[in-house]
Formats: structure tokens, C-alpha cells, sequence
DNA sequence: TCCAGTGACTTGCATTTTGCAAGTGATTAG
DNA sequence: CTAATCACTTGCAAAATGCAAGTCACTGGA
């Protein structure tokens, strides 16, 4: 038996995806990276108005955990930008299956950035409009 | 449309769903649901031991929103089981989604119930079934 | 009959986590 | 030199969590 790691509930699989993704921001802000976003202002600024201290510590955890890397793209203060991981990523998954269930049962609910247009072109991926930061200092 | 909701943080299907399933609790609650469980002396029994207060509240506001049902199984001190509605029942995408990514992700977990031959019986059926008194608040 | 025991919850706090508002440091615009 | 930004921090008050103990309605036993 290797990868003993001590679970702090149980070896369940759901129970520890939770321990680290189960409360109500840190996977909005999943979300918004999948969607794009990058900096602390531009995460701070969705709809959903998350409270900033509660973003640096839900950035920090998702750091902690794997699931967001920062990289500095400006030093004299030094700022950084946050991407998911490969493990980030794969909570689309996740987010799709919420997103499913959400619109079928929860009335009004809709994708953020699919909102109206809701024909038959399923446009997700808002493709990126932003300019580059310099990054490659 | 019944949709004027005015939801709580935004019309995000994801940020809705978090709203009622995101946080550590209800969505092991579920899954226990889907696993057979009904009685809340077999819910708090589950591994990851939720503590009596939170289960008892997890399950009224699980039952608010219409994700299960309880109905007495018994008068006398009158008991309750509970079943997980087809809008509970959706909700199994979601908990194999987070299964799919943790089994990824999080070394060591597993699925319970597949673990190893952790099949017992647990499906202790309450057999007597008079419905008779609905439940007043 | 009395009493310990059991299942299903409640109640009482102490601890932890939110969330709102205001503050801080670096740097740029005016 | 002052105002304005961005990206965070800090300070609490309020809410949520969790442990322990209590309650209620019975059951089985001495």
C-alpha cells in the first residue's frame, strides 16, 4: 500500500476532490480561468463579486493544491499572472457536469459567456481578445 | 416565466449549483443517497463521520431544494427515510465527474462501494411503510 | 415498574471561515 | 507633489462548522 497519504476524512474520492474544490468560490474561480482570465483584477471582477481576501486565499490553495500556477509577467511590483495546471483543467469536466445539471434544473441559469445566442452553435471558448502582456521579460 | 428568481450572485449555472451543493457536506450526503443509504442513522455512519447537527441540516435544505425527499417509514416515534429525487438523482454526473478527477488527481483515493470487497448489505430495507402523517415543520 | 439502551435528532457553545470595508505598497498619470 | 490604479492585506463582525451533550419516543431486560 503506498500513497499513504493520511486522508483527513476518508480514501473517498468525492470526499477529497471537496477537501480542496468544495465551497463556493474556489471553482468560479476555475471557471474563469478556463474562460480566459488571468489576473487578479480580472478574476476579482466577475459577476459573482468575490470578495478579494477570499480570492488571494482561494488563489493560494488552488496553488497549494496543483491546480494554478502563478508566474510573475511584471516585477517592480511584482504582479502575477494565474493559468491552470493540466489538473486545473481537468475540473472542466467537473464544471460541464454542474453547468448540465444546473441549466436542467436550476430555472434562468446559463453559461457565463454563452449567455444569449442560445442557438444550435454551442460557442464556448470565448476565444481570447487580449492583448499580450509582456511577459517574455 | 417562474425564473425571477433574482439569483443570489449571479445567473451562472455553475455559481447556482454551488450555491445549494458547494460545500463539503451535501454532496457526500448524495452520494450516500445514490449508494443505497436512506435512514439518517446510515447516513451518519458513512467514513467521513458528518457530524449529527450538519447532517440534519444538510438534509432539510437538501429537501428545500427538491434534491430528496423524506417520507416516515415509521409512526410511533415517527422516522423518516430518504430518496434522492430525479433532481438528486442527476446530481451522479457530478459526483462521477468529481470521482473521475480525483481518482485522477488525488493519489490514493477510490471509489467507495468498489473499493475492495467492501460489499456488505447495507441495504437494510425499513420494511414497514405507513404513510399516514405528513411532516409539520 | 424501573432503568439502561437505541435511533433520530437538537441544543450549546467554541472554533473556524466568510465577507465587507478600509488600508498598504509600488508605480504611473497629472 | 498629489491623485489614481492595481494587487493584495488587515480588521473585525457575522455566519458556518464541529464536538459534546441533551432530548424524545420507544424497546428490551431485571
Amino acid at each position: 500500500m503506498a500513497a499513504t497519504k493520511s486522508f483527513t476524512r476518508s480514501p473517498c474520492a468525492v470526499a477529497n476532490s471537496l477537501d480542496i474544490v468544495g465551497d463556493k468560490w474556489s471553482l468560479l474561480v476555475v471557471r474563469d480561468l478556463l474562460h480566459g482570465k488571468r489576473t487578479y483584477g480580472e478574476l476579482a471582477d466577475s459577476p459573482e463579486r468575490i470578495p478579494t481576501n477570499i480570492l488571494a486565499d482561494r488563489l493560494k490553495r488552488l496553488e497549494d493544491a496543483g491546480i494554478v500556477t502563478s508566474t510573475p509577467y511584471q516585477q517592480r511590483p511584482v504582479r502575477y499572472a494565474y493559468t491552470l495546471t493540466s489538473k486545473g483543467k481537468d475540473l472542466g469536466d467537473v464544471l460541464l457536469a454542474f453547468v448540465r445539471w444546473g441549466k436542467r434544473h436550476i430555472p434562468g441559469t446559463v453559461v457565463l459567456g454563452e449567455a444569449k445566442a442560445e442557438g444550435k452553435r454551442t460557442t464556448r471558448k470565448p476565444a481570447t481578445r487580449r492583448a499580450r502582456r509582456k511577459r517574455g521579460s
